[in-house]
RNA sequence: UCCGGCCUAGCUCAACCGGUAGAGCAUCCGGCUGUUAACCGGAGGGUUGGGGGUUCGAGUCCCUCGGCCGGAGCCA
């Protein structure tokens, strides 16, 4: 009898398995055990009937408790009744453990915080299943489409002296001889090197925010794929953006349609995200804001709610752009034609996912840059690397931030991030 | 940091104006040959988050501490 996962089932009918998995749910009558199994890669219904197997076997079903970790034999048999269209009639199982305690995880619904206390055992649960296995796909996607456009992977430090946007809310530790160290906010400025010297550069992992962020929107450590295009201006770095998301929506819809369906999400809004995507300027986004009634003028930034209400006046990814240069970072290129704005943008996921990409063009220029950092009261000699990138070879370019968690909630339609992450790490959560 | 809210059985929740703390699930025992969060009968299970106060009497009102949830600012 050979060892065959739950999803290769299918092809395997007539035939006599084994799995090896954990029982996730438990049915009886007198005469019949309905054994629900799980094995990592799917769930699989379990019959055992007591006029088929000899008495001990039909008695030791009985013990088993949920999450009993237990090898089972049987027969494949496709089955109209069952959700994955096969069964396994049982002839014999083996106990590899009996839990020592009854599990935690019922049946029936749990709060937030006792399911975040136990989030090693709330992975094994369907939801998550589903979840985590789109977030694989997504990540996947992610790589193929930077690797099918020959860029390079360039993986920028975690540990960063204080450099960065700003230093409010970076994440402190002691560091050897040298004192203070930081956990990286973003890979940004590696990157924009990183371009310099191998043209189409991305990177992908953690990045941490000290930000005392309590919102369904932010974790303190969450995944970001950014990119760095040497060359690149505004428009270039718009189009790779929308390109990106599209590819990554377009075959995780491909390839995890049966985990979007368990997750009942609504795939015919997901299959729309196809280029181009609209753009509206930040001028005609204060507008239309104003229209709606927000109280809100030009040279404020834009709100959680506002971005709800931009981006629920279309049905794709929404890019708002050329925002004022007081709002944002002090490394933008200011727009040629109107240097009080400066070359970049948000996009804006739809059904108020709020913002997955921050965006823009970078200053190229050696003595506006110097300007802009003495304007920001940033510590010149902080950036003398990031000051050289303009004194060799300094060239437009262009790049941008995507946060990974934000796409996989849009794209399960998830209410919260916290669960679009195996470990979810927020202001007042760092267990498990 | 600021503004709201919640904390009652292992879990999810109920308990009117302050008057003997209750249900479903889970657990244990029994029943059931096709169950899909299975169902049916029975049983056990509580210092109502900690401390203090008001009251004849507090789960309920007040103070305080703690934990958590939601939101704002900021961001991906």
């Amino acid at each position: 009898m050979s060892w065959v996962y739950i999803e290769e089932l299918k092809d395997h009918i007539g035939e006599d398995v084994e799995i090896r998995g954990w029982l996730y749910n438990k049915r009886s009558s007198g005469k019949i055990h309905f054994l629900q199994l799980r094995d990592g890669t799917g769930f699989v219904q379990g019959v055992l009937e007591k006029s088929k197997v000899d008495e001990k076997i039909f008695e030791d079903a009985k013990r088993l408790k949920l999450e009993s970790s237990i090898i089972v034999y049987g027969k494949v048999r496709e089955d109209s009744r069952a959700p994955s269209g096969v069964e396994i009639d049982i002839s014999d199982f083996k106990i590899v453990q009996i839990p020592v305690d009854d599990y935690p995880i019922g049946k029936k619904e749990h709060g937030i915080d006792f399911l975040m206390e136990h989030r090693h055992l709330w992975l094994r649960s369907k939801k998550q299943f589903h979840i985590l296995h789109v977030r694989h796909e997504i990540i996947k996607a992610i790589r193929e489409f930077y690797d099918s456009r020959r860029f390079v992977l360039i993986d920028t430090p975690i540990f960063t002296g204080a450099i960065g946007e700003s230093a409010g809310n970076l994440f402190q530790v002691d560091y050897f001889d040298y004192g203070k160290a930081y956990l990286t906010q973003t890979g940004q400025l590696y990157l924009e090197a990183a371009c310099m010297a191998f043209g189409r550069v991305y990177n992908f992992g953690p990045t941490f925010r000290a930000e005392k962020s309590k919102t369904r929107r932010h974790l303190t450590e969450f995944w970001m794929n950014e990119a760095e295009v040497a060359y690149y201006e505004h428009e270039d770095n718009m189009k790779l953006q929308e390109d990106l998301v599209s590819y990554v929506v377009q075959k995780t819809l491909e390839r995890a349609e049966k985990h979007l369906m368990a997750l009942e999400r609504d795939t015919s809004k997901l299959e729309k995200v196809e280029p181009p995507f609209p753009r509206i300027s930040y001028d005609e986004a204060i507008k239309l804001l104003q229209k709606k009634g927000f109280d809100i003028k030009w040279g404020d930034d834009i709100g959680g709610d506002e971005e709800t209400a931009i981006s629920d006046e279309f049905n794709k990814p929404v890019m708002v752009y050329n925002y004022p240069r007081h709002i944002k970072a002090f490394y933008m290129q200011p727009d040629p034609q109107r240097p009080e704005v400066v070359l970049c943008d948000d996009m804006l996921a739809p059904e108020g996912y709020g913002e997955i990409i921050g965006a823009s063009q970078r200053i190229h220029d050696y003595n506006l840059l110097i300007e802009r950092i003495k304007e920001n009261n940033l510590p010149l000699e902080a950036y003398d690397w990031y000051l050289d990138l303009r004194k060799y070879g300094s060239v437009p370019h262009s790049g941008f931030g995507m946060g990974l968690e934000r796409v996989v909630a849009w794209i399960c339609g998830l209410k919260h991030i916290r669960e679009a992450i195996p470990f979810a790490r927020t202001l007042y959560r760092i267990h498990p």
